[in-house]
DNA sequence: ACCTGAACACCGTTCAAGT
DNA sequence: ACCTGAACACCGTTCAAGT
């Protein structure tokens, strides 16, 4: 057998990371493997590697179209500028709202691990660091004599916090503590911190 | 072969544990297997499902013996009585720390989902609450005149807040905001969101 | 009753062989 | 050059067979 030729290199992979990615969406990181990938487009194991070096890094391409897709949300979140204490909440609104909607795919962006050792590519760091300076911006806003250094360290501890309420809030594990829906321990925590932040400036 | 019988199923059960727990300390969680569980206990892999229904199980039990020793650390953190604005402090500290030195085996506590649909069992959930109550109390002396209701929430808002740092702090991936460290991170963290808290009481 | 070890259905990765 | 498919070294889980 062998030669098919029907794509071309840039065609075999966009198609394997949309398979991959409709795989995670639809049963989970752990339920992604190269043998499902590739036979959900008609090739086999062999051809993956042609494409990826290694199934670790078609889940890091994978992951980066997930930040892309979380970006645009956040973006357009406070597309229209609102006064930057609103701005904030609807970006933490916004996070959340991916979360639910996209459980598998933003959970799959902090299961993943690579192995020890090995670094995450740039344009991986860089699509976070994008995201981390829309919260820095209204930030800036908000308290304008802060110096950046402040902003950076705030929009740092504010941001991990609210990955924090996700993470533990979809975790049944933690629910432990009853009936508060992730938005509203969201909200205690970003009024109570931006209080805080707001009064010392 | 067969009946080797040196070992009660209890210490059987023990004794896989332990080497469990000391394979995810080395290596992680990716790193353990049911094959190199028993191959370090001198049994062969059917051994292991006479005592765990299966791996899953296996995993969550040595998880929550982890939830015990930090349960543990936290206790001795606030074990002197001291103010709770202290005593708050102290058991982020004491969280951060064992997040630090037990990395592996903090962080396979969430790194690990059961199958669609299973829960987590009681004594899992027991252990998570006791560790919030321990938050909890000393929210309870701070801020004398707020409901139960506020004082969970608080709870829950500063604990996933912590979490979600020493999460992010560890991913190299979410590294990209310069050179701070955890601990800074999660005093702004405290500091700004029990200023709010406090003021509001 | 306890334990083994083969069997089954999966993995990720490599690579000689085919077109 | 592209692609296959067998091979290797792993998985979790089950269960007939042995003591």
């Amino acid at each position: 057998m062998g030669r098919r030729n029907e794509h071309t290199r840039e065609e075999l992979r966009e198609i394997a990371l949309r398979a991959a990615e409709s795989l995670v969406a639809a049963q989970g990181l752990a339920g992604l493997s190269a043998r499902k990938v590739v036979g959900r487009i008609g090739y086999t194991v062999g051809s993956l590697y042609m494409v990826f070096r290694s199934l670790d890094e078609l889940i890091l391409q994978t992951n980066e179209r997930t930040l892309d897709a979380l970006y645009e949300k956040l973006a357009a979140a406070v597309a229209d500028r609102p006064p930057p204490g609103v701005a904030i909440r609807a970006l933490a609104r916004a996070y959340i709202a991916f979360a639910l909607t996209e459980t598998p795919r933003w959970l799959a962006i902090y299961q993943h691990r690579l192995p020890e050792g090995q670094i995450v590519p740039d344009s991986f760091s860089e699509k976070v660091a994008r995201m981390f300076e829309l919260v820095q911006r209204e930030l800036a806003l908000l308290a304008p004599r802060r110096s950046p250094d402040d902003i950076a360290l705030a929009a740092r501890a504010l941001w991990s916090g609210v990955h924090g309420v996700c993470i533990l809030g979809f975790d049944r594990k933690l629910e432990s503590v009853g009936g508060r829906s992730v938005e509203q321990v969201a909200d205690s925590l970003l009024d109570n911190y931006l209080s805080g932040f707001i009064d010392a400036d």
